[in-house]
DNA sequence: CTAGGGTTAG
């Protein structure tokens, strides 16, 4: 530009700064900004406002949160807009707290909150499941003067969605004509996630009178309506029905239809619908594979979830630890010990980070190969792994040790659970209760379940069984 | 010539 002759004013500086915006280069954004007063130029409010949106794209709500307390600084005096970038950025970050702190300064600032602003907050509650304070909100607008238009109704919605209160996300939906404000389809997809596949599918029905056309996402929104609610047809008959109302199902819509038949136990229509996804020209992504995978687990197809693992590469899909997790589950149904722990020596290989659930699998897949040893094993390195064991990595490896009838082993467990914070429950008694049964020790057994109500824990139908096997096998033992 | 808010899958 100088070669030009031409020197760079505000208005160049701003297009720059919205165009690293646009690229998603808060980086340069800011470098940009900083490089404003020794090109003498000096900025305005426009020009934070787009490093503020800068930064809320990247994720940097701090340093969003910086430019807006700068600006005063450079005699720069943020409006409406500054504010709003500056919510949004919190949104992105779940800070709700930040967002009402926010629109709380704003009046002393003398800047008025508008709909935007209160859309902003209202979805930054909405990210934060503060449900009753996106609705207390809603209702402050009118003596605000701020006027709630679809935007703000939709943020709403879509905070009673967020934490299953689909009646109030109803009977917002059915306030909006009298507020004098038109839906359009993000409406009825946010009211539609909140419902069970019933009301889902009514909603669905319902907009073509209200003139809203619905979209991939109104489908994908139901189909994973109807799959939480086990109806695995109902989601593959609407996946065959959006050819003939001319929209276009994608990953999501797929993966939600794969999810349904994982959940309904039925991994031949799953890996139908992944072979189908090419000729779709639908890409299958993580997600696609993952719920492939884990559809094989439900129904001891751990060859088929392993083939579709291994299909991954090919496809220029990334694995992630959540991939072999359901890997590992399925080797477990499959009865696999060996394969489990195989691949969590390749998780390693490829630089994944094995969590909790993946450890807790490998061990649960230990105990069912009646491999004790090596569950006990699993369980002692995870520290040095740094995963935290939880409840469920104790009791499968309790069930590891009864199942071997290692006794000892298991009522070491079991007292070691409060050492470290963890609370033993009923499988963790009923499971060390068996091993003492097992192992003979019919005094124990019953010690154990003398034990529970000061652990308050309640014995069951499988507590009382294995205690009074123990007995018996003490007495037809004792009589020879 | 430049700046702000809402929806779907594991």
């Amino acid at each position: 530009m100088p070669e030009a002759r031409v020197v760079p004013n505000t208005i160049t500086y701003n297009a720059a700064i919205s165009a690293c915006e646009k690229a998603s280069q808060w980086q340069l954004a800011l470098q940009l900004l900083s490089l404003m007063p020794e090109a003498r130029v000096v900025p305005n409010e426009i020009t934070y406002n787009a490093a503020i949106s800068a930064c809320k794209k990247g994720g940097q709500w701090q340093l969003a949160l910086t430019l807006l307390g700068l600006m005063p600084e450079t005699r720069v005096v943020p409006n409406a807009i500054s504010y709003n970038a500056a919510i949004s950025a919190c949104k992105n970050e779940g800070r709700w707290q930040l967002a009402l702190h926010l629109l709380s300064m704003m009046p002393e600032a003398r800047v008025v909150p508008n709909a935007i602003t209160y859309s902003a907050v209202i979805s930054a509650c909405s990210n934060g499941k503060q449900w009753q304070l996106a609705l207390n909100l809603l209702s402050q607008m009118p003596e605000a003067r701020a006027v709630a238009d679809e935007i703000t109704y939709n943020a709403a919605i879509s905070a009673c969605s967020n934490v299953g209160q689909w009646q109030l996300a109803l009977n917002l939906l059915s306030l909006m004509p009298e507020a004098r404000v038109v839906s359009d389809e993000i409406t009825y997809n946010s009211a539609i996630s909140a419902c069970q596949w019933q009301l889902a599918l009514t909603l669905l029905s319902l907009m073509p009178e209200a003139k809203v056309v619905p979209d991939e996402i109104t489908y994908s929104a139901s189909i994973c309506a109807c799959s939480t609610g086990g109806q695995w047809q109902l989601a593959l008959a609407l996946l065959s029905l959006m050819p003939e109302v001319k929209v276009v199902p994608n990953t999501i819509t797929c993966n939600a239809a794969i999810s349904a038949c994982e959940k309904g136990g039925q991994w031949k229509p799953a890996l139908n619908l992944l072979s189908m996804m090419p000729e779709a020209r639908v890409v299958p992504d993580e997600i696609t594979y993952n719920a492939a995978i884990s559809a094989c687990e439900k129904r001891v197809q751990w060859q088929l979830a392993l083939s579709c693992l291994s299909l991954m590469p090919e496809s220029r899909v990334g694995q992630s630890a959540m991939t072999y997790n359901a890997a590992i589950s399925a080797c477990e149904k499959g009865g696999q010990w060996q394969m489990a722990l195989n691949l969590l020596s390749v998780m390693l290989e490829v630089r994944l980070v094995p969590g909790t659930i993946t450890y807790n699998a490998a061990i649960s897949a230990c105990e069912k190969g009646g491999q004790w040893q090596l569950a006990l094993n699993l369980l002692s390195r995870m520290p040095l792994a740094r995963v935290v064991p939880n409840e469920i990595s104790y009791n499968a490896a309790i069930s590891a040790c009864e199942k071997g009838a290692q006794w000892q082993a298991a009522l070491n467990l079991l007292s070691v659970m409060p050492v470290v914070r963890l609370d033993p429950d009923q499988i963790s008694y009923n499971a060390a209760i068996s091993a003492c049964e097992k192992g003979g020790q019919w005094q124990m057994a019953l010690n154990l379940l003398s034990l529970m109500p000061e652990a308050r824990v309640v014995p069951d139908e499988i507590t009382y069984n294995a205690a009074i096997s123990a007995c018996e096998r003490a007495a037809s033992s004792s009589w020879y």
